[in-house]
DNA sequence: AATAAGTTTCAATAATTACTGAAACTTTAA
DNA sequence: TTAAAGTTTCAGTAATTATTGAAACTTATT
């Protein structure tokens, strides 16, 4: 297996990795790309290695700046941006968790918390176990938040 | 807050969390479902609550088979197939991570180790760049897989 | 063995999500 | 202050993914 062959299947990969956990499929080849490249790329660079259009190129790399796992680099005397990938993979992993913490597992433990504790007055079976189930989940949910958290 | 709003905020909820984390959207609402019933439903049940149709309930119900995590039951004399979660939100938390992990880590796993050691005469700085991520991210997935299957 | 009750499959369709490309916008430098 | 280089936005379109509904299939009952 030659280089290009291994780089195509390597952004393929981590590409419907990504998608499975959450990032977009360009997304998640952009920071690949980023990841393998030696040197930072600029926006022509990425579109023209991964065949995507500008402003696709853009709202990804957006994105990606959002998450916190890449960065703009601005070269001395040069126009144009460039971007790479923070390059610790314990970091990325970190931020990714964070990130994902702040957007789907808070908001939802809030809703959880509204939820469990709807009529006090109502006691039938459906309403009790209702309590019980969403009550044993926002601990549980609670209880994963804060593992996450700590690694 | 009545009983039947929380109900609806509750599945609705579960079902936003479920869809981000790779679950599908209406797989997610039936096992949420199936959770806060005290007795087990019928397809029909199922049905009528979440106003899907027989297909959909059908295909889902099988999903969440696959996944270990909702059982079929036959009442005595009853013709008709019932079912019902897992009550044990810590062996759920657990049967979900083995199978993610069996379906999507393991395969990317196998992926990265092809692809890490490509080429070995090819030592130009792209090559030696990417044969170093590579390996760094085989490591470290290959870690987290660990991490997760201890849990 | 015919009928009824129930379940599964799958092609067609709907809903959702991602992508393009061109126009609008911003910044730099002559 | 204008032109050039670059970036962002967004309406339209494409691609993907989920859902329906009806026919085929299974199993139990008379």
């Amino acid at each position: 297996m030659e280089f290009n062959e291994a780089k195509a299947q390597f952004l393929q990969t981590w590409g419907a990795l990504g998608s499975q956990w959450g990032i977009n499929k360009t997304m998640a080849q952009i920071h690949a790309l980023l990841m393998i490249s030696p040197d930072s790329l600029s926006m022509e660079d990425v579109m023209e290695e991964l065949q995507i259009s500008r402003g696709n190129a853009s709202m990804n790399l957006r994105g990606l700046i959002d998450w916190g796992i890449v960065y703009k680099e601005y070269k001395p005397g040069e126009r144009r941006e460039y971007f790479k990938a923070d390059q610790d993979v314990d970091s990325l992993a970190r931020k990714i968790a964070v990130e994902r913490s702040k957007r789907e597992i808070k908001p939802a433990l809030r809703v959880l918390e509204g939820v469990k504790n709807f009529d006090e007055t109502d006691e039938s079976p459906e309403a009790l176990k209702f309590k019980m189930k969403t009550q044993e989940l926002h601990d549980f949910v609670n209880k994963a938040d804060t593992m996450l958290e700590k690694i």
